[in-house]
DNA sequence: CGCTTACCGGTAAGCGCTTACAGGCATCGG
DNA sequence: CCGATGCCTGTAAGCGCTTACCGGTAAGCG
């Protein structure tokens, strides 16, 4: 395969040197600010650079001085059928990553992303492929066993997202108690809705399990009771929300007077099948999310959820990840603290100041 | 700064090879599928990667091949004072890149991205870093002015987007034309307006110079009359279509009957403005957009646009840029049909079958 | 005025991998 | 039974760059 740039007259390091009658390492040295060269020598090389536009070749670069400046990316893209609207979903995926985006930027690293289809088969392989091209991996929700993690960790620096931190890698996640604490309290206590139901998320996912477990206890503290049972099991989709609420009512049982869902993409889907059926949100049953996704608040009626700091989810994730590359050491696990972001789909009144459409409101500086 | 992953210790093709009591030349050999390895020789070999869970080094790969298997993908990101509900915009760039992602999975490529931000100094010398990465580059619109991209362009392969093609590189664009067309016929013949107005996108897009010159032709030749001139000079942004109704109704002009948008965020802040000053869209004007972004569907009224096929447009990016990397030339303007796609903005009636909101449909397949 | 000291710049050795080339061994034919 | 013919496999060169090391020149000092 060498013709591949070969055709190109591939410039190298020498026809800069050559052409700027010095020898190559003055070149490199100007080219990266090391040691000292005379001001004459330092121009004679910039005027040849400039003149050849040369770029030094990044690969060669790696090998060289055992840093590609990359890290590598990987997230699931969705699966086959979705909702309308559930094309949204990637954004979730796509503001984190652009949060990891500038924080990579901020030290001249760039992002090399690789997407993994629900039923591809070689995930394991293509991850390792991705490893050799990056000086580290982020990984997103659910992409690996943990063993499969350990594995890749001593090739590379591991950071997880929304995964658990383990002795290889770090993992970075939000405050999921907090959040549905607050989520809980507000139903209960400002709202004072009895009976809650939770629409898990998919089972093998460490922030299901966590917002899960303080669903129920933070329901029994606050007394009240509390539905579940596996026709309560959800998988973050839309229509996995949609499919939980049809069943429970075709069985014929009561719904609680409020029901949390693990995402906004579930919310979305609980949302719909109960309109479906004539039921009406937030008067007969209310309905809560997790995330505030930017539909969030374009859902009739406008959803109350949880917002994640996505962004700074990411940016986390990648100096957590940088330190790691440059071997220091660091907190395992990292917690990024979120807010409750109260509409109407749990019973408040709509609120005058936000607009929900299409409303002109400056952004609240979420990061930077 | 060699002590980054030193620290590690790094495994070599040298280890494989005295684990498996081979030699190198073999190791490589079996890896990738060269020459004509004995069974047995190819079994320990393999035998040894997993144990020692080898992954060859990309850059020393690269740099051996001249192949990196990385396509750089350079875009904009947003300003900082954003419309609510205009982050969706990077969806639209999102989408394309999710394209080129597929694209380049076929061909064991990664996507190596990074984005520009509006006020960086020091673009040109960001985007050759990324050259020195990547086997080509894909630009998004208004990266770089054409000599820029000239220069860059004998470097490495270069593919645009929504840019202009030049001997040097590749465009990949809809057809801007056809969409124009079809909306100004929509809007003049199954509508009867007669009066139209054009809202701009940049002044320096490629794109929009080719639906502002399509909309005059396309009213002219309908018997529409138009209205322009510097008042009528957008952005792209949602703030830039509200400034320019809000000025027009400030300087006392009189709108005309049906108002297209360079773009589908032009669309929403147009459609913001017409409400605050209690115009009624579509009844007193229709409007319509460009692109048909996810959000186009959830507006008040839903929004009469244009579906720009974006997975695609970044699908056939790729293999553009792919045949190019490959020495193949190929044409260097590829243009990608668009649908007028009809909702409410324009004066239509609600379609009962497509409920805008939270509606439950499968996904017609825009790709794969 | 000659020697030390500093400062630059050049030479060359790798970084980890692919692959052209050549050598070894076994098999087959004469 | 010996030479020819392949089929594998190993050796080594080189991809483009960084950098340790060393030699040369000029400046500083006694």
């Amino acid at each position: 395969m060498p013709e591949a740039m070969r055709a190109k007259g591939t410039l190298t390091i020498y026809d800069v040197a050559s052409r700027a009658g010095v020898s190559i390492a003055s070149v490199s040295r100007v080219l990266n600010g090391q040691g000292t060269p005379r001001a004459e020598t330092r121009e004679k090389v910039m005027r040849a650079v400039q003149e050849l536009s040369f770029v030094p070749d990044g690969a060669a670069r790696a090998l060289s001085n055992g840093l590609k400046e990359v890290v590598g990316v990987v997230f699931r893209r969705g699966g086959e059928q979705l909702f309308e609207g559930e094309d949204e979903s990637f954004l979730f995926i796509d503001v984190i990553n652009r949060g990891i985006e500038v924080g990579a930027q901020r030290h001249g690293f760039d992002l090399l992303i690789s997407s993994v289809g629900f039923n591809d088969d070689n995930v394991a392989a293509r991850i390792a492929a991705l490893a050799g091209k990056a000086d580290g991996l982020i990984l997103h929700d659910r992409m690996l066993s943990a063993v499969g993690i350990a594995r890749l960790a001593d090739m590379v620096p591991i950071v997880t997202l929304a995964g658990s931190p383990s002795s290889a890698s770090i993992n970075v996640r939000c405050d999921n108690e907090s959040g549905i604490r607050a989520l809980v309290q507000h139903l209960v206590i400002d709202h004072g809705y009895r009976s809650l139901g939770y629409v898990s998320g998919r089972a093998d996912s460490p922030d299901n399990r966590t917002r899960s477990r303080a669903f129920a206890a933070e329901a029994a503290g606050a007394g009240a009771e509390i539905d579940t049972g596996p026709a309560w099991h959800g998988n973050y989709s839309a229509a996995g929300g949609a499919t939980v609420v049809t069943s429970l009512l075709d069985a014929g049982r009561k719904l609680p007077r409020a029901i949390l869902c693990a995402n906004d993409q579930t919310a979305l889907g609980v949302i719909y099948a109960l309109a479906q059926r004539g039921i009406k949100v937030p008067q007969d049953v209310a309905v809560t999310g997790f995330d505030d996704v930017p539909v969030a608040r374009h859902l009739h009626p406008p959803l109350t959820t949880v917002r994640q700091p996505m962004q700074e989810l990411g940016a986390r994730a990648f100096e957590a990840l940088y330190s790691r590359i440059n071997a220091a050491a660091g907190k395992p696990d990292i917690v990024l603290p979120v807010q409750l972001v109260v509409r109407e789909s749990c019973g408040c009144p709509p609120n005058p100041t936000a607009l929900s459409g299409t409303a002109l409101l400056a952004r609240d500086g979420q990061l930077r």
